[in-house]
DNA sequence: AAGGCGGGGGG
DNA sequence: CCCCCAGCCTT
């Protein structure tokens, strides 16, 4: 039996059932394929069935705000996606009549879509013959062929690319593929996979010579900067707060949050207190401010280190802008916000 | 070619 | 503490 046929009868054993194997519908292929790039299927899970929920077809999802469509995706990192996502769709039901692209080709040119996104969807719902690559197949073609090249170099990506597109059953593209995907990520697992149950024991050239647990290879580590974050929590006589949309390039873009203020170290109450606060409010000679969390709290993302300070400042007056802080959780904010928000008392 | 972009989970 | 996850985009 070769590869490919004791790849799909494992898969016909094993997989698990998930809402996005049930239906051939592009709209819905596509939203789980977006939803899982670097995310796992438990964790993308309740987002899928949310997105599903409120927005039943890609008509809904174009004629929703970016905001309400954040705010679904709140707590699932990566947001570009959630961006990209809105954008897509609108692009899908305004410039394409509605028709969702439906070969490799087409869907390639759509944003927030590249070769991996691209190949799933045209396999899955339209059966083209198309290879995927993510990090489960990157793990177990390296393994079962002993191949030693980094996946993430740039000969890595072509070589990988090339031999799944070898393998992939002419017959059955869409079983093939997530048969692959499925093997790597319930067996084939990154660390301590049980290789005594795998059917590719007698032929995995990893495990013939113990290299099970060097493969994949993979080039380099992202360096991690470290910041300091000073959010400026106002309270008003009118249970008003200051709530800002990050317009700029950096992370969480478009999402919002309290008025921050980055510091060059952690700063003391003495040090916070000669800041100058004249953007948000009436210069004041006393400002009444106490700091929520003594420590700082430290969000950590790929690569960086938030040191975080949630400074609460009482004040007579906000500008127009100020929200009513009950109405906080209705805007999409990072999980370091959102959390501040659940755990102060108000 | 390299770096930026989240958050959760596992070992 | 580290690495990994149904990757993509920008520079």
């Amino acid at each position: 039996m070769d590869f490919n046929h004791k790849l799909i009868s494992w898969y016909s054993d094993k997989k698990r059932e998930l809402p996005w194997r049930e239906t051939s519908n592009p709209y819905y292929i596509w939203l789980s394929e977006i939803i899982l790039q670097q995310t796992q299927v438990k964790q993308g899970l309740p987002y899928y069935n949310a997105f599903i929920t409120q927005y039943p077809t890609i008509f809904d999802l174009a004629n929703a705000s970016e905001t309400s469509i954040l705010k679904l995706w709140q707590g699932l990192g990566y947001y570009s996606r959630a961006r990209n996502l809105h954008f897509t769709a609108k692009h899908i039901v305004n410039e394409l009549n509605g028709k969702f692209p439906d070969t490799y080709n087409d869907l390639l040119k759509l944003k927030g879509v590249g070769d991996y996104t691209a190949s799933a969807i045209a396999s899955i719902a339209f059966n083209e013959v198309a290879a995927v690559v993510d990090g489960n197949v990157y793990r177990v073609l390296s393994r079962y062929f002993g191949i030693e090249t980094p996946i993430n170099s740039t000969l890595g990506i072509k070589e990988f690319k090339s031999l799944a597109s070898t393998l992939i059953d002419l017959h059955q593209p869409a079983t093939y593929n997530q048969a692959i995907m499925e093997f790597g990520a319930i067996q084939c697992k990154p660390k301590n996979p049980d290789c005594s149950v795998c059917p590719f024991q007698d032929s995995c050239v990893a495990l013939q010579n113990q290299m099970v647990d060097v493969l994949p290879v993979k080039l380099k580590k992202t360096k991690v900067t470290v910041k300091y974050f000073n959010f400026l929590v106002f309270m008003d006589p009118n249970k008003k707060t200051l709530f800002e949309k990050r317009t700029k390039k950096g992370i969480w873009q478009h999402l919002y949050q309290f008025p921050l203020i980055e510091s060059e170290k952690s700063l003391t109450p003495e040090e916070f207190h000669l800041l100058n606060f004249e953007d948000y409010v009436l210069k004041q000679e006393t400002l009444d401010y106490s700091l929520y969390n003594e420590a700082d709290i430290v969000h950590k993302l790929s690569h960086q280190h938030l040191h975080t300070k949630f400074w609460i400042i009482d004040v007579a007056e906000l500008p127009e802008e100020a929200i009513l802080i009950k109405t906080l959780t209705k805007y999409p904010s990072p999980v370091l916000i959102s959390e501040f928000i659940d755990n102060f008392s108000f």
